[in-house]
DNA sequence: ATTATCTATAGATCTATAGATAATGC
DNA sequence: ATTATCTATAGATCTATAGATAATGC
């Protein structure tokens, strides 16, 4: 048999057809959702909107979604959570030998990595004023771990001289490793924006510029031995 | 006569009397929106929600604006407009004498402090996904401007070894200067807080402890003779 | 039988306009 | 006469549910 044929689908076929039949449904929705709530935010979007973007009917999101807090919901969850996961990861494989700066620097530069390549630029969503809602209080919980984070591995890399609380540099930090939504938002981020990011970050400890490089180093050699 | 006679106005009363009269009617409603909009977001605070706080009903807005647009784009320049007022004085007056660190210095605390002063933490409006768009072009040139003015007293500040660009350290900048909202979406803002963030920018631009300690000095000084 | 869509629609908004009304100002 | 409110409402949404339908799976 010819191999064109299209992978026929269980249920009622859609009115217009599938345009990207290689992700789900579920999937599909997830994605316009993501690009309108990034674009006009949260409120502004309408579940009819989303579902002309995926090509289906307004009420048909509802089979897969209670409604659009769900679809944020996930979303926010799906964002945090790959940073998350390798920063407990890092904090907890840190050998003693490597130097707190060189894990700190590891930790922006995933954490902007993230930020970087996720679709549509999805980190905007952190900024919406409705995640204040304590409908999204699971998120805001996961986000606070990645920040209080910042704020330990910031104290252990800063030089006495530095008088910042752990908190204080939790929030200063972050925010820094978040200036690439910003840049995003203007346009295509380059290494350069990057690397000016993790520098700051570490200047921000009070290291200086060969402190600095070699903290970059171990940050090399450390996601080395991370990805498998 | 009696002082405690109210000043009556001129108009029909309102159905519930008046319970801040000392602000004109329009600034009742901006200081409402304000609140509102900050707390819930643009498109999810309604007309409706706005009158209720303030007190009238919900055509009596269109009275005195033309929409919500203009509320919001009269909240914005309303916001960026002092920074940026002063930091055009700064920028000219800046004598040669002075050091571009002590400049820098005293733009960032001028900046935090206005964001920390203002009602409502407005500052959170520029988050909003709606200033996006082209409505509010006018609000994004001025804080662009703003932007611009970082980049270069940083660049000025900055030690030779930092290799940023201006335009990496505008953006850098910035956003420190802005972590002072997220901490006031967190709680109060200590002293203590503005002072990690002047010295947080100072050190993004390389300046050691004795610099930053010696720039943070020519702020006072140039700041104590800019306020007349 | 199960799945994933569709059509149709109820009920709850929300924005903005038209026109009336109750004060003060002249 | 002017000003600042009010009442009433049109028209345009928007969310979520009910129930029908057209595929595949067994």
């Amino acid at each position: 048999m010819p191999s064109d044929d299209r992978p026929t689908r269980v249920g009622r076929p859609r009115a217009v057809p599938d345009t990207s039949p290689e992700l789900s449904p579920r999937d599909q929705i997830l994605d316009a959702a993501a690009a309108l709530f990034v674009e006009n935010g949260f409120s502004a979007t309408s579940t009819r909107a989303i579902a002309e973007r995926v090509g289906v009917r307004q009420a048909s999101l509802y089979y897969h979604f209670a409604g659009k807090d769900d679809m944020l919901v996930e979303l926010l969850t799906t964002s945090v959570r790959p940073s998350l996961d390798v920063v407990r990861d890092l904090e907890q494989r840190v050998p003693r030998s490597t130097s707190a700066a060189g894990a700190l620097a590891a930790l922006v530069l995933i954490d902007v990595d993230t930020l970087v390549r996720t679709p549509h630029n999805i980190g905007t969503l952190y900024l919406l004023p409705e995640v204040q809602g304590e409908r999204y209080d699971g998120f805001r919980v996961e986000r606070q771990e990645l920040q209080d984070t910042y704020g330990r591995l910031g104290s252990r890399a800063a030089t006495p001289d530095v008088a910042l609380t752990p908190t204080q540099l939790g929030a200063v930090l972050i925010q820094l490793a978040e200036t690439v939504i910003q840049l995003r938002r203007a346009g295509r981020v380059e290494d350069e924006d990057r690397d000016a990011i993790v520098t700051t970050c570490l200047r921000a400890c009070g290291l200086d510029a060969a402190a600095v490089a070699a903290a970059r180093h171990d940050a090399e050699s450390l996601l080395a031995a991370a990805a498998v």
